[in-house]
DNA sequence: CGCCAGGCTGTGC
DNA sequence: GCACAGCATGGC
């Protein structure tokens, strides 16, 4: 068993980190977490100021969780007015954890138009049944498949995974990041805008998933995903005029207008705003 | 049962 | 450029 003393001036919640649905791997039971992150089984609970975890070393633990990002600096700088406030007073102290870029990318192709309990089970599926056993502190768990591995699932075995229409997309992103295992690295080293046109070049990846991909994976903290709970939050707080439907002129304009209204760090922004919406707010 | 969900693609205008 | 159907699946 590891440990981790957080500093007093840092805010951390584990519970709302881990549950706000950024990311699909991790289940709560008998007070611990339980995920499985880049090939490492991990377990890990918050008793304070203190982090106690297995299956991981002391400096991924502080990568993973970005410890060592200044949160106070970046909630101040987001905090612009009342409604945006009340959200970071619910929420601070979670943080945006750094995703593993192709598991990420996938969970995402998995996430359109549908709920994150089914994302979470179709992550688990196809881990579950092409990934690598990881024997960790908690018994067995399996590695997030490679591409490679995805990519030679036929088509109606990936099908029941319960992908529905996205499995071919799965399918097509597996092919292609085989062909190019740099893929990631690629991303990383462009400008946001080109990074953004690069991820949708995949067919399943559109303007959300891109923004998703970006913020969660490859730190692009600029990224605002505008998915229809956010298109309503800030309809509500922001601009009233906005249609019903999130046509493109008006994904683009939503996050335009964050980006520049909440600054560099305004996918923070989202994920405060998404994580204080109403109902998934049950306490881990 | 119907409606909704961390949307996107293809088609038609 | 914009609108709109269709889409698999599961929660509620």
């Amino acid at each position: 068993m590891k440990t981790i003393e957080l500093r007093p001036d840092q805010p951390f919640d584990l519970d709302l980190t881990l549950s706000c649905g950024q990311a699909f791997r991790w289940e709560k039971t008998n007070g611990w977490w339980r995920g499985v992150v880049d090939g490492r089984a991990v377990r890990i609970r918050q008793d304070g100021s203190r982090l106690m975890f297995e299956g991981a070393d002391d400096g991924f633990v502080r990568d993973y969780f970005r410890l060592d990002q200044d949160l106070p600096a970046i909630l101040s700088s987001i905090d612009r007015d009342a409604a945006i406030g009340a959200a970071i007073r619910e929420c601070r102290g979670l943080r945006l954890v750094r995703q593993p870029p192709w598991e990420c990318l996938i969970s995402y192709l998995c996430a359109t138009n549908t709920n994150i309990p089914a994302v979470k089970r179709r992550v688990a599926l196809m881990a579950e049944r092409y990934g690598r056993p990881v024997d960790g502190p908690s018994g067995r768990a399996y590695a997030f498949p490679g591409p490679e591995a995805l990519a030679g699932v036929p088509h109606g075995d990936l099908w029941d995974c319960k992908l529905g229409y996205r499995t071919n997309y799965v399918r097509e992103a597996a092919g292609y990041a085989a062909e190019h295992p740099d893929w990631a690295e690629r991303v990383a080293a462009l400008p946001f805008e080109e990074a953004r046109q690069a991820l949708m070049q995949l067919r399943g990846v559109g303007p959300k998933a891109a923004d998703c991909v970006l913020l969660f994976a490859f730190g692009f903290f600029e990224a605002f995903p505008v998915d229809v709970w956010i298109r309503r939050i800030v309809g509500e707080m922001y601009l009233p005029d906005l249609g019903k439907n999130c046509t493109p002129a008006e994904y683009e304009r939503i996050r335009r207008f964050s980006r520049d209204y909440f600054g560099e760090y305004a996918g923070y922004a989202q994920e405060y705003l998404y994580c204080a919406r109403g109902p998934a707010r049950r306490a881990a």
